[in-house]
DNA sequence: GTTTGTTCGTAAGGTTTACTAACAAACGTG
DNA sequence: CACGTTTGTTAGTAAACCTTACGAACAAAC
């Protein structure tokens, strides 16, 4: 009953060198374990990538708890103080890390020499794609504070004219800043694929657009490209103490960006979070422009909402209690018809936390509230017992910061 | 203009020590970026951690292209030559990989030495508890293949005494070979954590049975548990061409386990998959034993069709073709509704592949047809163009091998 | 039969990385 | 003031992979 357990720490002794007799050169054979993942490392690993990843590491522990000493680092990592020491001496050549100087309060031993991310070094470029009307960019601090802000009017640019018209916003953002531009964001509608091409975006009229190419290629700058919901939910992600977050962003459409065990996820066709087109229910609804009846954005696109609230309007309601009311009956119904379509992926992938950012004027009230209803009557409430769904609190430069933060994991972070 | 742009290969020169008054010591700050997964590696990576990957990694690469030589293998994975025999050479005398002797087409050079993995050199027990009236097991080979089977009748038991049960069934596993085992897997029903405890699985009146551990300590031997189907998708990830794969699993209930961008999807609540208690439709339902109407269980768990096929030949229907029809009618419904649920998660996650398993002559016709048939009705063409709906060629093994997968995967691959 | 060129696997030595051990500096505390 | 504590650095070591070099073994061409 022994001889025949054998953990790999307790191999069985080495075979004969030729043992062809009794292992006939197995064909490439069934191998129905090929492919899982664990047994496929993305590629070989040299020592030089551990720095990189350690490196990356001190980033974002000197980021995210704030100025320390290197030897709160060395704890905090894992890492030996002097590995830290040696670390932080490159990042530090490098103008990514500053020394503050001593830490001022009373402890026995050797007063430690305060470091921290030069959060004033570097400035990114965040530019939004996603509105109608106009073309957002900003000049973000390293933390996500928005510095300086401009916008370009789109006037119903398409093609080669609006790729023109991002160049010159670009132009214009970093005409705003002195300070050495750490890499450029841009938060485009569309199905946008991992190399900056945008693969299609209908409203701009781009099909196979390389937006990082020509942006890098005029700027000289390292450039990132994502769909405007998959960035806004970077930003998101941020704030949020959850690695599984779906983030809905409803605008002239419905989006969606959806992080699962911290990373974002692209989808096969790179078309993740595209569900503006999915059917909603079993009882029909408005005839979509795609073509069918009762898509998602037939219910819940802004310019729909906002549109069905002027009708209303229009129909001069005198009762200000039930115009209120009327108000909410068509709010509610969109919430509702959210959670429905929500509900299969929040079960699906046990969500915890499901955000939306848009007009709060529309979904921070009976919207919200009738999602949120639904989405517990249509999931098992004990495998969702701690799920949240609530706004943003990022509001309109969602997708700003978003591409920042695009920028700052792209440039300083591991790929 | 070029002053202000500084990529980190380029960056300012270093600042001067002591900038206290510069930078006042920035307190942990709003830092909306400080969750960014690209800036928050897992943990330190040592030199040890990357030889740990390379290994895998020829592990890998022998398994799934069969025997070769260190020459292949070195250009297969850009090692060179020499770190590739460094390697190999632990890894036979760890007895993992066996030398071949000299291969034997005609070719200019020094023949070369053929080496593959010992695909004779460990079994694996594979364990199934999926099923209502019997726990399966089986002791399978490294390629997949089932080498021996037996079951032990459930007779209803539930908790200490299913255990014991599974205890049972693994003894008699462990006797029926003599080759050394690997490692034992357990695919069960209900939410299943990463420490192999069953947090909940009210068939098996299981609630928190740390049954990784139980077993562990009974024989000794690596244990993994993980949710049946999302146990039976990495055995369908294994012949799959996809690094995005949801499989269904209907049985007793349904389940489904998910793997986007080859990475197995477990939930905030360890309950990723559970989608059989999510409400399809807006136009009501069967009443569910858990409360509500419309769940997807209702419409497409095995027992509830069978039943309602049973039901139809009760009515004795005469005319043959009037009985098959009515039969595809109700099969065609439940596919409908299993489309309607998974609709919204294909879209949001862009999935190109989705498989279903379970008994064949309920789901491979009408109701795979109308599952199909309704996806594509409710998705966005354009994104999900070559989304494939198919049956699972695993048949009743599938949780067996999966479980195989997930020892393998545990035991000789990257954690 | 000899030469040439190719391929394989190994050996030797160098570089990178992070570790341990040890220490000086600087501080509070008794 | 002696002592313990903490910091950051220096020196040396171990691990991992690299480059370079080489012998062995073969096919093909002469």
């Amino acid at each position: 009953m022994d001889a025949q357990r054998g953990p790999v720490t307790e191999p069985t002794p080495p075979t004969s060198p030729v043992a062809s007799e009794l292992h006939a050169p197995s064909a490439p054979s069934a191998v129905i374990f090929g492919r899982s993942r664990a047994l496929r490392p993305t590629g070989k690993v040299l020592p030089e990538h551990a720095r990189t990843h350690n490196r990356a590491l001190v980033l974002q522990t000197l980021y995210t708890a704030g100025a320390q000493s290197r030897a709160d680092v060395a704890r905090q990592t894992g890492l030996t103080r002097v590995t830290i020491s040696d670390l932080v001496g490159d990042l530090i050549a490098e103008g990514l890390v500053i020394e503050l100087g001593q830490r001022e309060d009373a402890r026995p031993g050797k007063p430690a020499t305060l470091i921290d991310v030069d959060r004033a070094a570097f400035h990114i470029i965040g530019v939004d794609l996603s509105e109608h009307e106009v073309f957002r960019g900003a000049v973000v601090g390293l933390d996500g504070q928005i510095i300086d802000r401009d916008e370009i009017a789109r006037a119903g640019a398409t093609g080669e004219a609006a790729v023109q018209l991002v160049e010159q916003l670009v132009e214009r953002l970093l005409a705003r800043t002195t300070t050495p531009v750490l890499g450029i964001g841009i938060g485009s509608p569309g199905v946008v694929d991992p190399n900056g091409v945008v693969r299609s975006a209908p409203n701009l009229g781009w099909s196979d657009v390389a937006l990082q190419e020509r942006i890098a290629a005029r700027f000289a700058l390292p450039v990132h490209v994502g769909n405007d919901a998959n960035v806004a939910v970077l930003a998101e992600h941020g704030s949020s103490q959850h690695d599984d977050l779906l983030l809905v962003k409803v605008g002239h459409g419905v989006g969606a960006g959806l992080i699962i065990g911290g990373r974002p996820v692209v989808g096969g066709g790179f078309a993740a979070g595209e569900i503006g087109h999915v059917v909603v229910g079993t009882d029909g609804g408005p005839r979509c422009a795609c073509g069918r009846d009762g898509c998602l954005e037939t219910w819940v696109a802004a310019p729909r909402l906002t549109a069905q609230l002027a009708e209303l309007d229009g129909d001069g309601a005198t009762d200000t209690d039930a115009a209120a009311s009327a108000r909410d009956d068509i709010l509610r119904e969109a919430g509702r018809r959210l959670g429905i379509v929500l509900a299969p992926v929040v079960g699906a992938l046990n969500l915890s936390e499901v955000v939306l950012s848009g007009p709060a004027q529309l979904l921070d009230g009976a919207f919200h509230e009738a999602a949120v209803d639904t989405l517990r009557k249509r999931t098992m409430a004990e495998f969702n017992r701690d799920l949240r769904l609530r706004m943003s609190e990022q509001a309109e430069d969602i997708v700003l910061r978003g591409a920042a933060v695009m920028v700052l994991s792209g440039q300083l972070g591991v790929t």
